[in-house]
DNA sequence: ATATATTTCAAACGATCGTTCAACTCATCC
DNA sequence: GGATGAGTTGAACGATCGTTTGAAATATAT
């Protein structure tokens, strides 16, 4: 509630954002947090309640301003195709976009990304308000994805969203080993280059033909149930 | 108590398999693991040396059969249709199938593959040695893929690969997730139309073409800098 | 300046953690 | 039938954890 303390909360808050992409919820103390932000032990519960919290705040601080801009985003390219779909790509670059830019700060942003895609696989299941805020976001998408590939069920439509956000949250939790796994070939902090490329990946994957109960029925696919 | 039918051994890893992939590591303590299959508590040490080695031979009983399972699968589609490269599908679906089939196994099923999927985004990097022997597999997928698609470089496909790793993961790490954001609409135990989906999706992105340098730069794709 | 919130601080609390160890069980072999 | 060694057991170790507390320090308002 007041207005210019030196932030301690602040503080607090930026180091348990590296600490927890560094090392994990549980494997981060709540003594280390403190210790890195120069502030008391008692902060953190004094500020945040408990540990909870904390995580809590810190994926709330990240979340709601991530999602308000793909909203926003979103709201820009359909307003400007109106009465048309807008084009494919500028949407799922609206829903890309403003989460991978992220690594653009070269200080937070990798912490913060690593956070952030290793959401939706932490124990735990998601935290709380932020999936609701999830789910808002998606449905918006979805209704436009859907008003541009009217071939596309419903169910078609949310895997292949499922798949996508598979993809963005791997780029943003595990963006440092695609550079380690093709020695160096790809640079992970070419931001525009990521986005780029997940677009145009993922668009040519929404745009593929619905596919058959019955598909190619292949080895590959059968395969290994022995 | 006499041995009951499982190894202590066994009963260790099983229980801490399922364990693991509801709590997490740091989040769950060897006395749980222990109560949960019926032994003492000292049986870790003297089983695995440390709690890290527990975690790493979890890994490593998973990890090595679906790898050689993919191998497998690969060197099949492959030598059937040399000595034109095998159809993409076909070797996508090598990759993926080995391990979401695991979710067809009722019982463990989802506690193994909740676990694989969080493996790339886990504190801590990548576990001892099943690392490397990702590595080799993702080289040996490469080298076909690349035979498949020629018109991709080295670096594109990495790409591409890394994107569809991110695809398998999520729906491995978070597959029940989709059920929940679909209002039951997508079924995530549908183990053979998942393989199917992702892998039509995956062999769609797969084969669009080599994205420019400076691509559509429409306004989502610049957008939300500030 | 006095009174009243708000924030910081040092210290301690009980609980739980991974690990260690010596004693014990029990099948196996000479 | 005593010796061997892998496996199990219960108890304890020191360390670290999240949280609480009451007082000191600081800011805000009257």
């Amino acid at each position: 509630m007041p207005q210019s303390p030196p932030d301690t909360r602040e503080r607090l808050l930026d180091a348990a954002e590296q600490l927890f992409a560094e090392n994990g919820f549980d494997g981060t103390s709540l003594r280390a947090i403190t210790t890195s932000a120069d502030a008391n032990l008692a902060a953190v519960n004094y500020h945040f309640g408990t540990k909870t919290g904390l995580i809590d705040a810190v994926f709330q601080r990240r979340v709601e301003p991530i999602n308000l801009e793909r909203l926003h985003l979103l709201e820009q390219v359909t307003s400007a195709a109106a009465p048309d779909p807008p084009p494919l790509e500028e949407v799922l670059g609206a829903l890309i976009a403003p989460v991978l830019q992220l690594r653009a700060n070269r200080q937070r942003g990798e912490h913060t990304l690593r956070l952030l895609g290793r959401m939706f696989s932490e124990p735990g299941e998601i935290k709380l308000g932020v999936g609701e805020q999830f789910r808002e976001t998606a449905m918006r998408f979805a209704a436009v994805l859907g008003r541009i590939l009217p071939d596309l069920d419903q169910g078609e439509l949310m895997w292949r969203m499922h798949f996508l956000i598979g993809s963005m949250a791997h780029t943003a939790a595990a963006g440092e080993l695609i550079g380690h796994f093709s020695q160096g070939r790809c640079d992970p902090n070419d931001v525009d280059g990521t986005i780029r490329r997940l677009t145009a990946f993922a668009a040519a994957g929404f745009r593929s033909a619905p596919t058959a109960s019955t598909p190619i029925e292949s080895d590959a696919t059968r395969g290994g149930l022995t």
